[in-house]
DNA sequence: TTGAAAGCGCTAACAG
DNA sequence: CTGTTAGCGCTTTCAA
């Protein structure tokens, strides 16, 4: 199982373009060639001003001259700090993650580290597994929607560094984007369309954010006189759409707030083949106002939310650039604002037959 | 600059779950808890068949009582063998690279390795200064769609292991969706509507791709008696659409061949908030099929591959799993079959007024 | 300010 | 089959 990692065969003209028989230069030629000893050498590489100006300027050149290259590997043994970050998602193809993604991938390069990657798949074990083998390769972890219990993830925190992403844990920093109010503004929304009878297609069981969001549209929707019913669970894609599509129309609601923009875009998909209009016959709202949701038909009415910065957050809280001073008895729990995106996948509610 | 990496506070509770004084347990620990050398449980773990049965079980015991967990840095130290590899993709939010991005993460996971994500941005220099930061603490790179130069590419491969995706160079390993072919069924899809005059919306001009591409359609447009015309660089994004559709159309031409499937859902866009209807008045072809492709309005033709196996298959010929008996001479460069998926942006050319 | 030397945790000869 | 002993390349006391 292991196997493919094993036999490397080396890269073909290795000694036609390096000199020096093939193997990278090490501190202890730049410190013989340099005649200084290694530590110096390591001093004035890591810690400049711990070294004469003069020598430092030296080794700096012969370390240039014979085209040194620091070994990361053996700089992070003595110290453990191997100035990686991972971040694991539950879905790389989900474009919900880009945004996340690449404002951990910024943050991570900001900081002079380099970011690891991992798909979990829907799947906590997984995420842990992943954690444990990596443990040891990396500072920290960034978790984008855990599909652990708390009581692992706050068991997993505990013995690592770890930050969270569109999930709250008491006692572990997080970034989340707010969906609770934004879930408000969706209900008031559709309210205020007049709709009266919505059902919540939900995402999948473990997830930390179905449950708080259909909390408050349940909640929510009594205050405004609405009834509520959550219907599913969905795998939240595309795919999910037709099952989630018909269970809705099955059961008469005249607005459906989907778990998210690619179970939205599949449930459009759907009613569009049945011959249903959207939003003459039914509204339709989604989560994170993805790529395509300006563009699929109609284009869709969604909450959006700043997920890159979630992803930047995420990464500074992990690094402590931003938290590190007011690291306060409760670990810091950010709430990125969010809004409503009204597009043309919600209208009034269909005339009373 | 690097300064973000440094000060990273423990976990909160560390002494509270880790009863060895927060510190995780070495070999040393096992053999001495175990009663054997060292050496000793490095083999039973490692080489499980070089060690005696019985020892081999006491030493393991001995390890998940301790909680072993071996370290991947040490490990690699004295092998220079981090079971890593890295991936960089010249944009990460281009949804054409998800599937890249996952076969690639499968296959990587499947050898029992890691995988290491990076954006270069468009940026020949980020590629190149990426993969200079990196090695050391990779096994080998994967680069797709490339925006260095052959020579670039051909030195870097020279000095590390180095495989490509959506790019061909002499001598290195690659895997490629065949758009040569590809778009040569492009070109005779719109022939065979009627069409007499093309233009391509040319991609970023160190796109290798889109320079085959353009090669491509010039010489099978002159087969079909096309006149065929390219006009750009646009940034191949969704943003570039505008100023591609308004060139596309001030050109005249009847159908317009987009580099890739965001630029085309762009210029879909473009078109629409100008009144111009496609495909009956110009019609609209992408390359990639990325998600979205098949729900934009109309929905798009365009040119599909594997773009997951051929992720799968760049980390394969790095890791030697696929092409290790045969290494010829030549390295292995691996041409994925891609078929034109045709939807509602073609048609019919327009009367000629 | 610089040098000598002892590790970091694991692997790999080389003996036994 | 198992133990001893060097390292891998860098950092880091501790002296000088």
């Amino acid at each position: 199982m292991t196997s493919g990692c094993q036999k490397l065969p080396q890269p073909a003209s290795v000694a036609t373009v390096n000199g020096d028989h093939g193997k990278r230069p090490t501190i202890y030629d730049v410190a013989r060639e340099a005649g200084v000893a290694t530590s110096t050498v390591s001093r004035a590489l890591a810690k400049p001003d711990r070294v004469n100006a003069r020598t430092r300027e030296h080794v700096l050149e012969v370390a240039k001259r014979l085209g040194y290259r620091t070994n990361p590997l053996a700089r992070a043994l003595p110290s453990g700090r191997t100035q990686t970050v991972a971040l694991f998602v539950s879905d790389v193809t989900n474009p919900h993650f880009f945004g996340i993604i690449r404002g951990a991938e910024q943050q991570t390069r900001a900081a002079g580290c380099t970011l690891i990657l991992g798909d979990t798949e829907e799947s906590p074990d997984l995420e842990s597994g992943n954690v444990e083998r990596l443990s040891g390769s990396v500072d920290g972890f960034v978790i984008a929607a855990s599909r652990m219990s708390d009581r692992e993830i706050r068991e997993l925190a505990g013995r690592h560094r770890l930050t969270l992403i569109s999930r709250q844990v008491e006692g572990v920093p997080s970034a989340i984007v707010d969906h609770e109010d934004g879930t408000r503004q969706i209900i008031e929304h559709l309210a205020s369309l007049g709709h009266t009878s919505v059902v919540y297609l939900a995402g999948p069981r473990r997830s930390w954010l179905a449950a708080k969001r259909w909390q408050v549209i349940r909640t929510t929707a009594r205050q405004f006189g609405m009834s509520a019913t959550r219907l599913g669970p969905f795998p939240p894609a595309v795919r999910g759409g037709a099952a989630a599509a018909d269970a809705a129309f099955g059961h008469g609601a005249t607005a459906a707030i989907a778990h998210n923009d690619l179970l939205a875009i599949g449930m459009l998909r759907r009613f569009a083949a049945r011959g249903l209009r959207v939003p003459d016959d039914i509204s339709v709202v989604g989560y994170d106002d993805i790529f395509g949701a300006d563009f699929c038909s109609p284009p869709l009415t969604t909450l959006a939310g700043q997920f890159e910065e979630a992803g930047r957050l995420a990464v500074d809280l992990l690094l402590g650039s931003r938290d590190g001073h007011r690291r306060s008895r409760s670990a810091s729990q950010v709430v990125l604002p969010s809004h409503l995106v009204i597009r043309d996948s919600t209208g009034p509610a269909p005339a009373r037959q």
